[in-house]
Formats: structure tokens, sequence, C-alpha cells
RNA sequence: GGCCUCAUCGUCUAACGGCUAGGACACCAGGUUUUCAUCCUGGCAAUCGGAGUUCGAUUCUCCGUGAGGUCACCA
């Protein structure tokens, strides 16, 4: 038996996407439920397009959403390096191996050449084919050259039983001589990639779907290396709101850092992504990291792309928010309180949280719905002007009734239990709807639009500041 | 345009060829003593079209339509 081998190969080009931490995923997620190994390796040949940082940015990433990687940078491992940039003389050896064979020819056809040609090509309605002008006609090797796979006659087809689409088969005919090695002597993808599969021993290649057009390539690369091809899993991709584009930075797709950043969970982040295009055919709709590396399998991943939706995702973070204990969740949010927090104490801001924990959805809410507990905000009228209850009422009636709720008040020690009883027994004596007397109240203590209950946050604000922040009220009106 | 692929509620998805096409998000209505939220109850809402195979098709076949990917000295 062999161990599963999985990568995640992404080129330091800059940010990670959605879309790619999916795949990421599904690979961590394939490897672990087979015990198998989850190998990073990053794709930097192309030095033009190099971004500074971003392998950096793919580290944290990856991090934080809990994907550690058994081998690679920062990891170590018995097949590295694990740059593509320092395995230039790999890459060499098994140029030449090819070379001499004749799988490999070199070929010195200007860029114009080559534009012309695509557009005949273009012209004439069908795909472009290299016409292997320099195998006739071959130059001297001194000058700068490319080296292109040369596409056998035989197999007429070449085919492949890909993990969750099925068989995929085209005609070799279609296929065009690829180059695998560039002429600054870097090779392209499809080269390095085969040979650090191979290299690697990687068993199970799982990518974006943007890659089954060139998978007879690198078949045909293994072929002609007498190698054997791992297996193949080709992901659907994750569409933007318009459900026909790829996700792209104009839908503002965000990095996982991004999330990070508005305080979303790992947990959350990773099972909604992998509720895109993955099920296990049950009901269930929350997993925890762990459970769905045991439900996890190719075969069920879906073969249609799938749209992002943050609505749903915010759903469940808000769900995963939810299910923390208090102190669990207070240690998360640090960082996301409002700056009129920096004096509070801990156990201020812990009930203060937990008034609020089920009404996050992110923690980069917290303080547009606490700020009110740390500091005044400044009376708005329109508060009451535009309260659906509170605006039938004239403003002496309003200012007589806010007088006989801090009476009340005053005489409360602000417990939850002896507030809730002073306020209910007002609401008999008042006569007064809850929904009249209590919005009164509550925009009088807090001053904000919305709030937690009225005894918890009147109990948490404590009476001193309740009945200031009732004077200042009753000075307005 | 060539090649490859895909197609179930607005969105994510489920359904050995066989129940009234199920669940979740969102939305709407009601309930839980105010608001926001949670929670509970209910509601709205889908098999792209056409043939064929079959007793029976969301499922299998073909055609059409629509959509995506790819056709770089980028990955």
């Amino acid at each position: 038996m062999s161990e599963v081998r999985t990568r995640f190969a992404p080129s330091p080009t800059g940010y990670l996407h959605v879309g790619g931490l999916r795949t990421a995923l599904f690979k961590y997620l394939f490897a672990k439920n087979q015990q198998g190994t989850f190998i990073l390796r990053i794709d930097d040949t192309d030095r033009e397009r190099f971004v500074e940082g971003s392998v950096e940015h793919i580290f944290e990433s990856l991090r934080w959403l809990g994907l550690e990687w058994n081998e690679g940078p920062e990891a170590g491992g018995d097949y590295g390096p694990y740059e593509q940039s320092q395995r230039f003389d790999i890459y060499h050896e098994y140029t030449d191996k090819l070379a001499a064979t004749h799988a490999l020819y070199p070929c010195w056809c200007s860029a114009e050449r080559l534009d012309q040609l695509r557009k005949e090509a273009q012209a004439e309605k069908r795909a472009f084919k290299y016409d292997r002008y320099c195998l006739k006609h071959p130059k001297d090797l001194a000058e700068p050259h490319v080296m292109r796979f040369f596409i056998p006659e035989s197999p007429l087809s070449i085919g492949w039983d890909d993990a969750v689409r099925g068989h995929v088969e085209v005609k070799t005919t279609d296929l065009d001589d690829f180059i695998a090695i560039k002429s600054d002597g870097w090779p392209t993808y499809h080269f390095s990639s085969v040979v650090d599969d191979q290299t690697m021993k990687i068993t199970h290649v799982i990518r974006g779907d943007e890659w089954v057009a060139s998978t007879p390539k690198h078949l045909l690369l293994y072929q002609a290396f007498n190698w054997e091809p791992p297996v193949y899993a080709h992901v659907p991709t994750i569409l933007g709101p318009d459900g026909k584009h790829k996700l792209s930075k104009r839908d503002d797709a965000k990095s996982a850092i991004d999330y990070k950043n508005l305080g979303y969970l790992p947990e959350a982040v990773i099972n909604y992504l992998a509720s895109l295009g993955f099920n296990d055919g049950t009901e269930q709709e929350i997993y925890s990291p762990e459970q769905l590396t045991k439900v996890f399998s190719l075969e069920r991943i879906s073969k249609s792309p799938a749209v992002f939706d943050e609505r749903r995702l915010d759903w469940m973070n808000g769900y995963w928010i939810r299910q923390f204990k208090l102190d669990e969740l207070f240690a998360k949010v640090q960082g996301f309180w409002p700056a009129e927090a920096v004096a509070a104490n801990d156990d201020f801001k812990k009930q203060v949280l937990g008034l609020v924990q089920e009404r996050l959805k992110y923690f980069a809410e917290l303080p547009d719905l606490t700020r009110f507990f740390f500091t005044d905000l400044p009376l708005d009228m329109k508060l009451v002007s535009e309260n659906k209850q509170l605006k039938k009422l004239k403003s002496e009636e309003l200012k007589d009734l806010l007088e006989r709720s801090k009476t009340t008040l005053e005489s409360s020690d602000f417990s939850v239990d002896d507030l809730s009883a002073r306020l209910n027994k007002l609401l008999e004596e008042t006569g007064q709807k809850p929904a009249v007397l209590f919005s009164l109240i509550r925009i009088a203590t807090t001053s904000a639009p919305a709030s937690p209950g009225l005894a918890d946050t009147l109990a948490v604000l404590g009476k001193q500041h309740s009945l200031t922040r009732i004077d200042s009220w009753l000075a307005a009106f």
C-alpha cells in the first residue's frame, strides 16, 4: 500500500483568494482523511510575476486556517527543496533525459512568428498548434531557444479517470507542442510540476478546474518519462455573486487574511469553504475541521461550480461564535474592542461580550454593538422621533414617563432580577405597553439604535451611568 | 471558433431508475414582555428545452440551449 501524498503548490504572485484556499483545503482534507501527507511547494519559477511578501502571506493563511503542511518550506522533508526556484539542477537532469529521446526539441521561433501563426489559426477558426518549423530547420543551439515537447502520433487519444469528473478523453492530434523549457532555462509549469510531483511522490493531484485542458499534456509527459501518473481530481471553480464569472477582486473576493482581520473564525471559514462543492450526503450543515476530515472524499466533490455567498458564511460564522464559552470567545476577540474600551477591565468587557455574543456575525462588528457600554453616545432626538411607538407621544408625556422611570431605577440595586421586577411593576403603574416604556428607557440609557435586553443592559451599565444618562435626556426634552 | 466540461429553489446542496423532489442560507409572517439578535412555528421557492429507452426518468441515451474552462517563453 502506498501512502497518500497531496501537495498545494501556489505561486507567490499575489494574495491567496478563497478559490485557491478551498482547493488547498480539499487537498488537506483528503490527505488527512487517508492518513497521508500534505505537502506545500512554492511554484516560483516565474521571477517576473513574483510579489514581495506573498510567500509569507501563504504561510500565514494556511496556518490561520490550521492547514499545517507536513512537508515543505519551514517544515522540511525528504524530497526538498520545496521551492521550485531551488530545483534548477533537478529540472535539467530530467530535461536532458527527455531531450536524449527526442521527446523534447529546440525551437528558435520568434514571438512575432508565433503571433502570426496564432492569428492564422484564429482566422481559420481552429485552435493554435505549433507547426514544428524548427524541427525541420534547426539552428545553432548557442542561439536563445526554448524546448518544446513533441506530441507523439500514438496514442491517438489519451484520457484519465478523474476522481471528481469521471473519465475524460481527448485526441492527441488536438494537442500543441507546448513549451517545456523557457529560453531562460527554467521549466514551464507543465514540466516542473510533473517532475516535482514525480520526485516528491505525489499520489493525488487535486487542483482547480482550469487545469483539465493541460492534463493530457502532463499525462504524455509521464508517458515519455515512463512514469506512473498520479490520480487526478479537478475541483470546480468558485463563482462571484453574478454566478457567471470566477470570483475575483472585483467581487471583493477576500483573502484568508482579510477574513482573519474582520474577525471570522477559521472553523467557520473552513466549514463554509468545504460546503462549497462538498457534502457527505447527510443533512448536517455544521462540521468541525476534525469531522470534515472524517467524512471527506473526492468522489463526493460536486462537478459544477458554486457561487460564493457571503451571507451564508456570515450565518455560519455567527453560529460558530455562539458555540464558544464566554472565556474562550473573550480570548478570541482581543483586538476587536472599540477604542473607547481601552480603560475598561476584563470583567466588565466579559459581561458586555456575554450580552452581544448571540448578535455577533463577525468580530469587526463588536465596536458598533458595544460602544455605548464604554462611552456616552451623543443624544440623538431622531431615536425618539422616528421610533414607531414613541413618536405618538408628546414631549411632556415622555418626560413624565422618564421621570417616573428614573425614580423607579433609583431604588433598585441594579441586579437583573431586581431590575426586571421593578420594571414590570412600573409597567403596571403607568399602564404603558412595554413597547413604549422599555423603548424609552433603552434609548435614554444607551442612545443606541439597538441593544441587548433592557434589564441585562442596565445591570451591566450600572446604576450611576444609567441614571446620569437619563438625566441628560431629561434635560433635552 | 476548436477542444474539454457542467446544468435541481435567488444561493449552497440532497435524492440504489420508484414516496408529495428533502435540508440549509436568504426572504416573508407569527410567537418568546421594547429594539437588534438568538430561539421556536409556519410560508414562499427548483429538476434548462425537446425527443428517446422504460410500467415509471431529476437520475440513462441523443439533440438543442445556456454557462464555464482552455487554446502564453503565467501558473
